[in-house]
DNA sequence: CCCTCTTGTTGAATCGTTTCACGGGTGTGT
DNA sequence: ACACACCCGTGAAACGATTCAACAAGAGGG
């Protein structure tokens, strides 16, 4: 109860405040007889340091700030995660702040790290112009962006070729030997989405008689899958594609479902079904999910060393930008089929 | 860059330090044209608050710390999404750490949140006698143990009856006609699940002739909901039961894919399935699930709540023991079956 | 004209830590 | 004995905001 500050510990250890802060910070310059006593008299008092304290003399604090579009999307999660493990072998912690799309909380979150001093910020922006990035760059916050690939001379940035993904994705349905081929889009608006379509499109191209059909669908979760993969095995059957790509797991895991829940009676040949980010969930459904994996804790990690590297620096450091390649996953449901 | 405290902008502005921090914290103390001047001076100097310098003064943060067992798991997430929330509404921010099982790690945010001299703590502990609980009880830090039912008097806490939700997804499959359950337990050192266990034995006693079989499970996990369920449908058909209890969903969703994956051939009639902690994901399976609700978010606001009455109230305040009562959410898998 | 009240503003003290120039010892080499 | 280097330890000056006693300037009442 009785605050007790670095001033009641010297005064205890007989030695000035100097010397405990000598103590707790570079142990070497003190005598080893000083050391114990000091130590000795942290314990008995029960002190523990003042952070506030430390960090008004060192002019920043010891974290950084993370800005994601949604916590309850767990590939964020998985970056996250990244971002803290690789942020706390170096003794900083990580403060994560969800804009969930919204531009008035990245502005809030935007504030409250600009105020906490953090040593930098991980950011996930919602569009490449937003105005607190100008902002903070203005001010000398080093940044980079995350899941966010771009040209921008001013940031860092790390991300994953979600052309490559599609592309990808798709060529392995093909080397299946499927050639009419269903994307589930999501929504167009996504940049996301986009890319992937597009990587999609390029593989159907360099097969002659291979066809793609992009079914965008309001949002990318399990239900809007569930009703897609209903509404496609409820097609006649020379309408009915033999392969599917969804945009992420989400919908992957609901079309699987809507498939073999409603489908089955009607439907002559498996479907070959292929995803995207690779889930936990997505090895454990039913007919085991064939996806695109994003390395999510590399990318985390990496954001961090290169905040790192530009806080170390210092403003004439050039940006980074850092693009990872996806990697296929193959399970029954593209081989096998659904 | 050129760092921007009060002092440069008081400068600016023509006044005192003391009017500025006026202008900032008490407007109405302040007259008019001075404050526009203060206002002028701060935007065109770019001048942001240092968090560390308020802290240090106020010798408190404006934050509160949140540890949770597992940030992976989406009943924990929604708590605090519920705590971050109610946070948010009276100018706190949550720190959240996830101690993923580890006393070490949870000791390490116990440490951080003192340094940073939070207003209180929000704590899902590992066992009940951790010794960091009363470090910081000795230290009079405000204490709320989330999801961990205790009658011990020095901390608040809020949690949900597991005994009677046990009991309630027991009674619904009796209710259905069913008489030979088979509980899947998980790890039976966990609380939670042994108190659904023993709710579930109390909801058997009342029917003469039902018959429950408690089967432990080495993780809550799908895969191991799976194995299980695959286990079950390859029994011989006198001993398979005509219902199953999980102690979580994700256990559930495992138990029906195993289930229908591997068992079809075998069984004779279809097996009423109910889960525990209605995830987003339980509506979302082939078969929709029924489960019991936790009030996941009010859990998290009403932590929150007795934490800040906690810290209005003094030591002096009494603990408060809030119990939720969770509700039973009834969908095809335990009617219909699966 | 004096006294009191109100309204705005000031300047200094304070929070707890780190840092750094300085000094008293002790030992070493010459 | 002298110079030199080391090793430990000291004490005061920051860091940036808040708070509070004190005061200046009017306004109004008597």
């Amino acid at each position: 109860m009785p605050t007790v500050s670095i001033r009641e510990v010297a005064l205890q250890a007989g030695v000035s405040v100097g010397t405990v802060s000598n103590a707790l910070n570079s142990p070497e310059k003190v005598a080893e007889a000083t050391l114990q006593r000091v130590q000795q008299a942290i314990e008995s008092l029960g002190y523990v340091r003042n952070d506030a304290a430390r960090q008004l003399r060192a002019g920043t604090s010891r974290s950084i700030g993370f800005i994601v579009l949604d916590v309850a999307n767990p590939f964020f999660t998985d970056v996250a995660r990244g971002a803290q493990a690789a942020s706390a072998e170096v003794g900083l912690n990580v403060l994560l702040g969800t804009s969930d799309h919204d531009p008035a909380k990245e502005l809030a979150y935007l504030d409250l790290f600009e105020q906490q001093r953090v040593q930098g910020v991980l950011f996930t922006p919602i569009d490449t112009d937003a105005e607190g990035l100008d902002r903070l760059h203005r001010r000398g916050v080093p940044i980079v962006l995350v899941d966010h690939p771009t040209e921008d001379p001013r940031f860092c940035s790390v991300a994953v070729d979600d052309v490559a993904g599609g592309e990808m994705a798709v060529r392995h349905l093909l080397e299946q030997g499927r050639r009419r081929i269903v994307m589930l889009a999501g929504p167009p608006g996504i940049r996301q989405v986009a890319q992937r379509t597009e990587g999609a499109r390029r593989a159907v191209a360099a097969v002659p008689d291979a066809r793609l059909e992009v079914l965008p669908t309001p949002s990318l979760t399990v239900l809007e899958g569930r009703a897609a993969g209903a509404a496609l095995a409820d097609r006649a059957p020379q309408d009915q594609p033999d392969a599917v790509f969804a945009a992420n797991d989400l919908l992957a895991v609901g079309c699987l479902q809507g498939l073999s829940l409603m489908g089955r009676p009607r439907r002559r040949e498996p479907v070959a079904l292929i995803g995207y980010d690779d889930i936990d969930f997505a090895s454990a459904t039913v007919v085991p999910l064939s996806s695109i994996r994003q390395p999510k804790e590399l990318l985390g990690r990496t954001a961090v060393e290169l905040l790192l590297a530009q806080v170390a620096g210092g403003p004439g450091a050039r940006a980074v930008h850092h693009v990872f390649q996806p990697e296929l996953v193959v399970r029954e449901s593209s081989t096998r089929g659904v």
